[in-house]
RNA sequence: CGGGGUGUGGCGCAGUUGGUAGCGCGCGUGGUUUGGGACCAUGAGGUCGAAGGUUCGAGUCCUUUCACCCCGACCA
């Protein structure tokens, strides 16, 4: 291979830097289905990644509940014909379908879409569930896998087939559809921010961004330690398009038939890449305590004759921090030293690590390592549970703050094409007026690559002129190159 | 579909002017070790992407073909 070419399979993503290792790759996922089977994009979830993705779940599954919603399943296969019905989203979806044309072993009447989103047929379904304003709001959410044949996949970002949840609702006005819209996408913010330490501007969609078969779409956007934008979440509001096209209606409170409002809005696994992404170092993976699947790894040391004595100190220390709600490990292996150990946990990213050996039980303390700043301190046996307790909560914001600080320095305020061109090229945010013309928008996206990420909700009101063609502007968007 | 690359044990690679395949990691076994990726010994594992051809002889040369990867178009 040239030496100039730089290894790397699409499988793989950047977290830091463009030659990086592929510690991940072992520890997340892989992606061996693809050059097996000739399915390329698609991925197998490794165990640990898969429990990050549990527990994103469950934090999210918890949030949509507590606002009102059910969770329900809908079939895998969608007769094309749905597909077909609300034009703008056939046409966005048309070129990435993949479509079942046999079966029984005979060729199908019609064939069968995989469901690349499941508006079509969560819609076909609220046509028959409503009927009367008593009815709606309809709050359903579902948990399922979607395929989207991409033509270049890209491991979490845009794999062939993804898990995600798509929430899908109706509403007997387009105000409180838009209010659904609004509250589910602060969901997302809250759960990237809070949860995944992962900083996003909330904003709309320009109209070229905007979902297949959209009025609106909002969504929050994260900037990758290289400086590139990762769409982190979605939602839309339908207006009445699907309602119209699978004839949802109902009789409202004024006796007159109406169309229902609906709204769907969407995360997916991409959120595992965006959290690699955004905080892994050159030592592997890095997790925020609120996610991380252990919160906390000991490491037992010393030899054969103490190590029956250290295990007993470290169940000890573990069955406290357990009752305390902290998620422990203790790493009991016998055949690996605990430099390696040291190694491997950090690559997988716990939060923090208790160092407890034959010296440590002699000073009545233990080792506490944690794995954003490295930090390494002694502490008390006493004063472990308090002294972890916090610490997880100092590396969660800590690991916001710095994500936050990466962002913000990179992000500028641009009044001028010139410098719009420069700063783009090394990975940035750019505010610039923009005169709403698609024809702008193509034309910068063709000459920097950079595409309207969103126009932010939290912007000083201003007027300008674009950034392109110097027309009238109000508002400034956020422009950024994406993945 | 354009423009570049690469195919050799599970993974990462080397293989000089053609002479019948080697290294590192990992894995099995035994022993010594264990406070930052342990060491020694020993063992298992490859029809060199595939098919033709040249040659006494092909991982190496020629032809054809397949697969995969990177950049771009598409996108949660």
């Amino acid at each position: 291979m040239d030496e100039n070419t730089v290894k790397q399979s699409s499988s793989r993503i950047t977290p830091r830097h463009e030659d990086f290792s592929e510690w991940y790759h072992d520890i997340i996922a892989q992606a061996d289905l693809a050059e097996h089977s000739g399915i390329k994009g698609s991925m197998i979830i490794k165990p640990y990644g898969y429990a990050l993705w549990e527990n994103i779940q469950k934090v999210l599954d918890a949030k949509i509940k507590e606002t009102g919603h059910e969770n329900a399943y809908f079939p895998l296969l969608i007769p094309e014909s749905y597909l077909k019905k609300e034009a703008q989203h056939v046409e966005g979806f048309a070129p990435e379908l993949a479509v079942v044309t046999h079966a029984g072993g005979e060729k199908l009447e019609e064939p069968l879409v995989v469901r690349p989103t499941s508006e079509t047929i969560i819609n076909a379904s609220f046509s028959r569930w409503v009927q009367s304003w008593r009815d709606l709001p309809l709050l359903i959410n579902q948990w399922a896998n979607v395929v989207r044949w991409e033509l270049r996949p890209r491991l979490f970002l845009r794999t062939t087939e993804f898990l995600w949840q798509e929430g899908h609702t109706a509403h007997a006005t387009q105000q409180e559809a838009q209010e659904e819209q609004k509250k589910m996408l602060d969901v997302y913010t809250d759960l990237a921010e809070n949860y995944m330490a992962m900083p996003v501007i909330d904003g709309e969609k320009s109209a070229a961004e905007r979902f297949a078969g959209a009025e609106s779409t909002y969504t929050i956007e994260a900037m990758m330690q290289d400086g590139k934008a990762l769409q982190a979440g979605t939602s839309h509001a339908l207006g009445q398009n699907f309602a119209k096209a699978f004839d949802i209606t109902f009789s409202d409170k004024d006796g007159t038939t109406k169309h229902v409002w609906t709204t769907s809005w969407g995360v997916s696994t991409r959120l595992i890449g965006g959290l690699i992404m955004t905080h892994s170092d050159d030592d592997g993976l890095v997790l925020p305590p609120n996610i991380a699947p252990t919160q906390v790894v000991i490491i037992p040391i010393g030899r054969e004759s103490d190590l029956e004595q250290v295990v007993t100190a470290a169940n000890n220390v573990a069955e406290k921090l357990k009752q305390a709600g902290v998620t422990v490990r203790i790493d009991t292996r016998d055949n690996y030293t605990p430099g390696h150990k040291f190694n491997e946990w950090e690559k997988k990213g716990v939060p923090v690590r208790l160092e407890l050996g034959p010296r440590d039980l002699a000073a009545d303390q233990v080792v506490v390592v944690r794995r954003d700043t490295k930090d390494k301190e002694t502490v008390g046996l006493a004063d472990v549970t308090a002294k972890v307790k916090q610490l997880l909560e100092d590396i969660q914001k800590n690991l916001y703050y710095q994500a936050r600080l990466r962002r913000d320095e990179r992000t500028f305020t641009i009044d001028d094409y010139a410098t719009f061109q420069e700063r783009i090229e090394h990975g940035a945010f750019l505010y610039a007026h923009w005169c709403g013309s698609e024809e702008c928008e193509k034309q910068i996206k063709d000459e920097t690559k950079a595409t309207i990420r969103c126009i932010p909700f939290d912007q000083p009101a201003e007027t300008g002129t674009c950034i392109k063609c110097g027309g009238a502007s109000h508002k400034r968007a956020l422009f950024a190159r994406a993945y």
